[in-house]
DNA sequence: TCAATCACG
DNA sequence: ACGTACGTGATTGAG
């Protein structure tokens, strides 16, 4: 495939809106049209060479005609001109060969490159917008793709084609167009003779030659006119027949795409908010060495699961093993009743011990135990839980949490799945061993056979995805603090925090009551029972029964969400019953469902997920204690049920502000860096900077303003929404952000930056390397691009603030156990820490908490912390 | 299993 | 013309 960059391009310049523009304002109509084509070329034709060529000719090497001739066109337009090298860019990015050779046009080294190609029996097709190529198609083996009009009308010539649509062979296009002549190219033809005129001279006397021997046979004023262009005629013929032996380095044989970097793509297509193109272009050329699945047919892994009997046997294994990269562990088994244990040191082999056999010597236990032997599993926390939480040292890799680091929007990380594309190997193929028929395992083995084969499949994933980590400078993150957290979140999962039970029973009683009560209100004011749970039904009432207005839309219909209520909250009384009735049945059901999750030991045991937050945070579930009520007094009443072992007090730390401090760092912002290093109140500050006042006559409304603006920026606030939090109008939110932007510039700058780098390279990093894909930013919908910018400002800031409070985390862990304390901790709420103090200890786990927690990181304003101490939850945040 | 709602940072 | 603050998990009702 050939084509003639410059008159495509030139096409697309003409057919397209010059408003067609990249991020920075640069015109893009030229690049998007010929990328467009050149794409859609190659997805058609799939040519098994290509190469583009472009003009050049310098004056030097003009003759005079050429200067006449090139004399009469149009300049061209500067914003053509400025996208000339774009173009260029665009090819090198999808390596696809460029040639222009000095004095020639790009068609004359299409025609030398085709007649090459042709003559060696190859097919050509040409794509331009030029018909001089016409005259090239008397070669069967060369078509050429016209390009009629617009970027996407486009007409196949072959000498048949040529034959029908001009009435002449592609040997007589040369003559045919030297009579017609051609407007574009500023050719002045023979007046009075048109394509009709033209293809019947030529049909008759085959050439121009043949014609001007038998002018005598024509009409009077057809023979003037020929005679008096004669001179002209001969010249367009000269200009229009194409060289073909232009001196070229580079033979047909050369021209061969290369293998392209889909970052460099992505990275130069976005700079040119082509989005469309961009997937069209991942689609249909698939990168070498893209970081997905490796080519071809999954490979079943062969493991030889052998089982081991005794406890002595296994110690014996895992001594005969030595494997520097570590030894993986897979727990099988459900709902706390362990199965048994698989151990593999390679990819071949695996032994199984039964859970009657596991604890029979210490010899897992100690080994377990031991820094020095390294551990993979694949969420080995998962597997302590199933082993009841032995003491564990030397975690050497997790590759659920590896996999995490890679992409942490996905949802689940399953070994099969990770497995599979990562090393292309099947961990549970279908008839993995066992010969019957679908291959079905059978029960009794498959813990063992499951178990087995992922213990094997981890020992081969778990240093490629190392590889992997360490190419995106993930490596750091992985091994100081993704890993050694692992072993913190177990402890602090075994600790787990005691509930108050009588105290919990208590209060789910007078939840239970008052909801009862304003569900026998909310029933009377309807005039009917109901179920107040159910949306549809209580939709049903409102809006139709009771006539209120509707005031927002979701999917299902119109919305009873608490600010849909709060807006017609005079409107019926049966509103504010709602409303309270909401409220205190949000908390009943928290309380309720607290109380089957208590377990023997009186202590709840959250879970928290290392792998759940695309942002770097953790989570918590069973029961979620990072969102207990402490925005209400009444929901207070529920922090209270958290409380410490008799004897013991807990001890609460909060950072102060963090996500705010983060962005001063990040951005760099004066006004923001100077607030916080003052250590003035931040939101303070901020109303007194917007609204242009004295510190000390900021009112309680400003700084309510400005701390909800502070609030919504790490968010990608925008007026609107800033408008609706604080109950005003549009424009004068819009104001208060113009004000706050003006300044805070850098905040506006990081902001802007952001996003644009993410746009570029299609993630966003905090300072510690964690990453954040974003394939949002390159979504056709206006909606979730937006989204994706939104996602791009926030990601940084929440992920930096995971970062830090998880490396105080692992410190906090390290320093009481170097320190030989009984204190340990218990909940983690993003950017606090609650540690149960042991008797005794009360006197430095504050401070001890208070500087770990403010050295975590050393940012460029100072991290506060506050710190409490009480018997519950409550009392300690209260007690600050 | 999904959608709606709401609690937290 | 569009839709409107990021990130979670639990409960509830309904298909």
């Amino acid at each position: 495939m050939l084509l003639d960059g410059h008159s495509l391009a030139y096409r697309a310049f003409f057919a397209l809106p010059p408003d067609l523009t990249s991020e920075s304002g640069q015109v893009t109509n030229a690049v998007y049209g010929f990328t467009s084509m050149l794409l859609k070329a190659i997805d058609d034709q799939r040519p098994t060479g290509i190469c583009v060529c472009f003009d050049k000719s310098d004056r030097t090497f003009r003759n005079d005609e050429y200067e006449d001739y090139k004399a009469g066109r149009a300049e061209t337009p500067d914003s053509f001109r400025s996208q000339e090298p774009l173009i260029h860019e665009v090819l090198d990015a999808l390596r696809i060969p460029q040639v222009d050779i000095e004095g020639f046009e790009a068609d004359d080294i299409i025609a030398t490159l085709a007649t090459q190609a042709a003559a060696d029996g190859e097919d050509v097709v040409i794509v331009t917008g030029d018909r001089d190529t016409f005259q090239l198609v008397e070669d069967p083996h060369i078509r050429v793709m016209y390009n009629k009009r617009g970027i996407s009308d486009v007409a196949f010539y072959d000498e048949a084609g040529i034959k029908e649509r001009y009435g002449v062979s592609p040997k007589q296009y040369i003559d045919y167009a030297a009579m017609r002549g051609d407007s574009s190219d500023n050719l002045p033809g023979v007046k009075g003779v048109g394509e009709k005129t033209a293809a019947k001279l030529l049909g008759e006397y085959a050439d121009i030659e043949g014609i001007y021997s038998n002018l005598d046979r024509l009409t009077p004023k057809l023979r003037e006119n020929l005679e008096t262009s004669r001179d002209q005629v001969e010249l367009n013929r000269r200009l229009t027949r194409l060289v073909r032996d232009v001196p070229l380095d580079l033979t047909w044989g050369d021209c061969v795409q290369g293998e392209w970097d889909r970052e460099e793509v992505r990275k130069l297509f976005n700079s040119l908010s082509f989005r469309t193109l961009l997937e069209r272009a991942m689609k249909q050329l698939p990168a070498a060495g893209a970081e997905s699945a490796p080519a071809g047919e999954p490979e079943a892994l062969d493991v030889e699961v052998v089982p081991v009997t005794s406890g002595k046997a296994l110690s014996e294994w895992l001594d005969a093993s030595t494997s520097s990269d570590g030894i993986a562990i897979v727990a099988a088994g459900d709902s706390g009743r362990l199965e048994g244990l698989a151990v593999a040191c390679g990819p071949a082999s695996a032994a199984w011990i039964a859970s009657k056999d596991v604890w029979e010597s210490q010899a897992l236990r100690v080994w377990l135990a031991d820094e020095h032997k390294p551990k993979l599993g694949h969420r080995i926390v998962e597997a302590l839980r199933l082993l009841d939480f032995p003491e564990i040292n030397g975690i050497a890799g997790d590759t659920a949490v590896a996999a995490y680091l890679l992409d942490p929007a996905e949802s689940k990380y399953l070994l099969d799945e990770i497995a599979l594309r990562y090393l292309g190997i099947e961990v549970i193929s279908a008839d993995a061993g066992s010969a019957e028929p679908q291959g079905m395992l059978s029960l009794d083995s498959s813990g063992m056979e499951v178990a087995g084969r992922s213990a094997a499949a981890i020992t081969a994933l778990a240093p490629e995805l190392s590889l992997r980590l360490e190419n995106r400078g993930l490596s750091e993150l992985y091994c100081d603090i993704e890993l050694p957290l692992v072993g913190v979140l177990a402890r602090m999962e075994r600790a787990g925090v005691r509930l108050d039970l009588d105290y919990i029973e208590e209060l789910a009683e007078t939840f239970r009551d008052r909801c009862r009560q304003y569900e026998a209100e909310i029933h009377r004011l309807a005039g009917e029972e109901f179920n107040v749970n159910s949306t549809p039904q209580l939709r049903e009432i409102l809006f139709e029964k009771l006539g209120l207005p509707p005031t927002k839309k979701v999917k299902t219909g119109y919305s009873t969400d608490a600010a849909s209520l709060e807006a017609i909250r005079d409107r019926h009384p049966i509103v504010e019953a709602l409303l309270a009735y909401r409220e205190v049945e949000k908390l009943r059901s928290t309380v309720d469902g607290f109380t089957p999750l208590v377990a023997e030991d009186g202590r709840l045991h959250p879970r928290y997920n290392q792998t759940a937050a695309a942002t770097g945070r953790i989570s918590s579930e069973s029961p979620n204690v990072q969102n207990v009520p402490v925005r209400t007094e009444i929901g207070r009443q529920i922090r209270k049920a958290f409380v410490a072992e008799s004897g013991w007090s807990l001890c609460a730390a909060d950072y102060n502000q963090i996500e705010l401090r983060v962005l001063a760092h990040i951005s760099q912002d004066p006004g923001l860096l100077e607030a916080f290093r003052a250590g003035r109140d931040v939101h303070q500050a901020t109303a007194a900077m917007v609204f242009g006042v004295d510190l000390d006559d900021v009112n309680d409304e400003m700084r309510r303003q400005a701390k909800m603006v502070n609030y919504g920026l790490s968010y990608g606030l925008e007026a609107f929404g800033l408008a609706q939090r604080l109950g005003i109008g549009n424009s004068e939110a819009q104001v208060l952000m113009d004000s706050y932007f003006e300044k805070f510039p850098g905040v506006r700058e990081y902001m802007d930056s952001t996003v644009a780098r993410a746009t570029a390279e299609g993630f966003t990093e905090t300072i510690f390397g964690r990453r954040r894909y974003l394939p949002e930013l390159e979504h056709r919908s206006y909606q979730v691009r937006k989204m994706g910018e939104r996602m791009a400002m926030n990601a940084p800031i929440q992920g930096t603030a995971a970062d830090i409070i998880k490396v105080a985390m692992i410190r906090v862990d390290a320093e009481l156990s170097r320190r030989g304390l009984e204190s340990r901790q218990v909940l983690q709420v993003h950017d606090e820490l609650v540690i149960e103090v042991a008797p005794g200890e009360g006197d430095e786990i504050p401070e001890l908490l208070r500087a770990i927690m403010e050295g975590a990181a050393d940012l460029d304003v100072p991290l506060k912390v506050d710190v409490g101490v009480g018997s519950d939850w409550d009392a300690a945040k209260s007690g600050k």
